[in-house]
RNA sequence: GGGGGAAUUCCCGAGUGGCCAAAGGGGACAGACUGUAAAUCUGCUGGCGACGCCUUCGGUGGUUCGAAUCCACCUUCCCCCA
């Protein structure tokens, strides 16, 4: 099986310019291509992973990658998806974002030997000069063609500013800048991006009369249509100190039966055979390919090690007896306690963060969702002493799937 | 540049002087049922030392005993004309 025939049976190929030339190129190892990033964040998300991996893939069969950190398009922010404007992130909080990207994608994607690059487009558009950047490139672009572009399109009613309008110019000019520098003969990147990345290619055409290409990468979507890698409370991160490798384990553990098989394959490394294999089960026998997508993804982006205590931290809680070492735990500050050196199980809710307020913390008890130490609680305004929470504390959990522990030392 | 309209709690969206912590829906959360799934049903959804108090309806001032509601100015967005 080819690299790109891989790619195909993974579902991880949405569009291509031209299938025949572009796995031809992959297959070869021929292509020098990049992938986008733009840091709109302190870290990488589910959906960058995604990048990193097909980026991985690629680079595994000979293929060079470009990882292109957005100091100069974030600067401009893309419109692409979105309903409304972006915030405006100020040049610090850019440069510091980009600062983390790199930190992140070191860990997945070889740079060494000139196996790969890593660039910066701050470097080439916050130069630009306004007018030349005008006639060289402006004119190469149908404002009218612009407009049909699905991208600019659900804009049309909320409003597109003249800032954003640009911003597929700008990702044109990247791709333009690196075919002729870095003989970057290819881009990637998320579906939603296609309209942007045809530009590039245009433009190329246009200006050096060569060919580029182009492929786009599925958007890891649910079974309800909806983009993976979102919680109630933001994305999935992969810096551990944003969402920890138990609740990134945790994520995957719990994805909807109809999304299992998907992930996997879009997601790991699992040789396709063994997953193909996992299709055939059914009903509860999927909990097992949920706990081996969550463990492989897990092992992925932290390590093996980590991915093991989650796994066994995970068995323990929701099986039997447990292990609650690895638990997220909190230390009971001195001063929560009262005059008669208890606290109450509503305090320790809160403190632990399982609830976001004391009310909310009553209405969970009232509504029976509360547990500690094993028993559940009824009563709003039960108490624990000092010695209840010494040496490894107590076990608190809400609802069916949030444990944490406290303790005082 | 001129004219018209909009901004409400996590989101959508009612509310046009007291009955408003603010209808309804969605989402989230909790319970029952389950497989740490889905579907369904029920509850619940600003904060607090909680029959009370405090903060909230784009911002700042004002009118009034009383303002999400009225007035002025400002900000942002939409539509029409240029």
């Amino acid at each position: 099986m080819t690299v790109y025939e891989e790619l195909v049976a993974r579902g991880l190929i949405a569009q291509v310019t031209d299938e025949k030339e572009v796995a031809e190129l992959i297959n070869t190892g021929k292509a020098t291509f990049y992938i986008g990033f733009d840091c709109t964040a302190d870290s990488l998300h589910v959906g960058h992973f995604m990048a990193l991996c097909l980026m991985k893939r690629l680079q595994m069969a000979g293929n060079k990658p470009i990882a292109l950190i957005g100091g100069g398009t974030t600067m401009v922010g893309d419109p692409s998806g979105r309903t409304d404007m972006r915030k405006m992130l100020t040049k610090e909080d850019i440069d510091y974002n980009a600062e983390c990207f790199k930190r992140q994608m070191e860990k997945f994607i070889e740079f060494g030997d000139g196996k790969a690059l890593m660039l910066n487009n701050a470097e080439w558009l916050l130069s630009l000069n306004y007018v030349e950047l005008l006639r060289e490139v402006g004119a190469c672009f149908s404002v009218n063609n612009m407009l049909r572009a699905e991208c600019y399109k659900q804009r049309m009613e909320k409003g597109l500013s003249f800032l954003e309008f640009n911003y597929m110019i700008m990702q044109s000019y990247d791709f333009y800048h690196m075919f002729q520098h870095y003989g970057c003969n290819m881009q990637f990147g998320g579906n939603d991006q296609w309209s942007n990345m045809l530009g590039g290619t245009e433009l190329i055409r246009r200006k050096l009369g060569k060919d580029a290409h182009a492929m786009t990468i599925t958007l890891l979507l649910n079974s309800e249509g909806k983009k993976m890698g979102k919680t109630a409370s933001g994305a999935v991160w992969l810096d551990p100190n944003k969402t920890t490798p138990y609740d990134f384990y945790q994520y995957w553990r719990n994805v909807d039966d109809a999304d299992v098989i998907k992930c996997l394959k879009m997601l790991t490394f699992l040789p396709l055979e063994q997953i193909q294999e996992m299709e055939s089960w059914e009903g509860s026998q999927l909990n097992k390919a949920k706990e081996i997508l969550a463990y492989e993804l897990t092992a992925l982006v932290h390590s093996q090690e980590e991915a093991a205590k989650a796994q066994e931290t995970a068995r323990g809680l929701f099986t039997s007896g447990g292990d609650i070492a690895n638990m997220p735990a909190t230390e009971v500050p001195a001063e929560k306690f009262a005059e008669d050196g208890t606290v109450g199980a509503i305090d320790l809710l809160v403190i632990s963060g399982l609830c976001s307020s004391n009310g909310d913390a009553r209405r969970n008890i009232q509504q029976g969702g509360v547990e500690i130490a094993g028993n559940k609680v009824t009563d709003v305004s039960v108490r624990f002493t000092k010695e209840d929470l010494a040496g490894d504390g107590l076990v608190v959990k809400r609802g069916k799937k949030n444990f944490h522990r406290v303790f005082v030392k």
